[in-house]
DNA sequence: CTGCCTGCAAACTCTTTGCACGAAT
DNA sequence: ATTCGTGCAAAGAGTTTGCAGGCAG
């Protein structure tokens, strides 16, 4: 699914929900699928300037509801106090993060059995899992033995 | 292991840190261990001023910290803008958390195979794991039916 | 034209920090 | 007597919100 019949259904979402379809939200959708990995709110700020000017941090921080809600973009909270976002076309929700304390970069991995362990682990509760995250914090080997590595910026 | 033995722990963390026992520290040590559930740091600083009403909100954000790394208390980031904190006299690390969206209760539940996990997943990368997490959000279906259920108040 | 959407700036929430006083060793 | 610890209030950071004007439908 390319980013074009992603904005598409992005315009369709929008539609559907009675929203209206603004050059801002546009300007800021393209920037979120313009982005290669996981960004933040003012990152997408940047980004979405670049396509249209006007953008205000007031519109992304709006947008970006819309965004995750109609399942194009996901959020990441790795316990930092912003969040990370990134633009997700197809994969599921059985993903697992692993964040490297010395890059900041954040790896996703497939983690199909997920849904599984909630389902089970919450029926015991008499509760019905809704989502799950599982994140690992590890150190970068390479960058700590020689002080640099492949992510490290 | 009781509160007095946790809280002669503390006694001695403190001392082995070169910092000072102090009557906040102990009143904020006390109120965490008196505490059944999961507690912000808010919650704390109420039960460690029904100990001490001198304890300040600055100390408790303080004192926190200590705490934690003294693994007595153990701190868990949901997602939510604050943080939650338990005692946490003897369980390790490999604990997953199932939080109810309607109750708002945070539920430990051990998940064994969490270490191994992440040795094995982030060994693909190079990397060496630090601390993993795993939450799985859930709705209460007693709630959700009947509009009360044990936990909720 | 109507009313949703926007930019701006102020407000908010949780947490951290600078400072002068106070207490532990 | 030294320092570290404390309370207070202000600062910080990310995010949200009230308002007047602007643009989509």
């Amino acid at each position: 699914m390319n980013i074009d019949e992603c904005r598409e259904r992005f315009r369709n979402f929008l539609n559907d929900q009675g929203l209206r379809i603004t050059n801002q939200r546009i300007a800021i959708f393209d920037a979120a699928f313009r982005i290669e990995n996981h960004f933040t709110a003012e990152e997408l700020l940047d980004h979405a300037r670049e396509i249209d000017s006007s953008v205000s941090r007031a519109t992304v921080y709006r947008t970006l509801p819309i965004l995750t809600e109609s399942s194009l973009v996901r959020e990441i909270d790795v316990g930092k106090d912003f969040k990370f976002y990134f633009a997700n076309p197809e994969k599921g929700n059985q993903q697992a993060q692993i964040l490297c304390e010395d890059c900041d970069k954040i790896f996703e991995i497939d983690a199909p059995f997920l849904d599984w362990y909630g389902n089970s682990v919450s029926s015991k509760f008499g509760l019905k899992p809704v989502s799950q995250r599982l994140q690992i914090s590890a150190q970068c080997t390479e960058y700590r033995a020689t002080g640099a590595c492949k992510n490290h910026s």
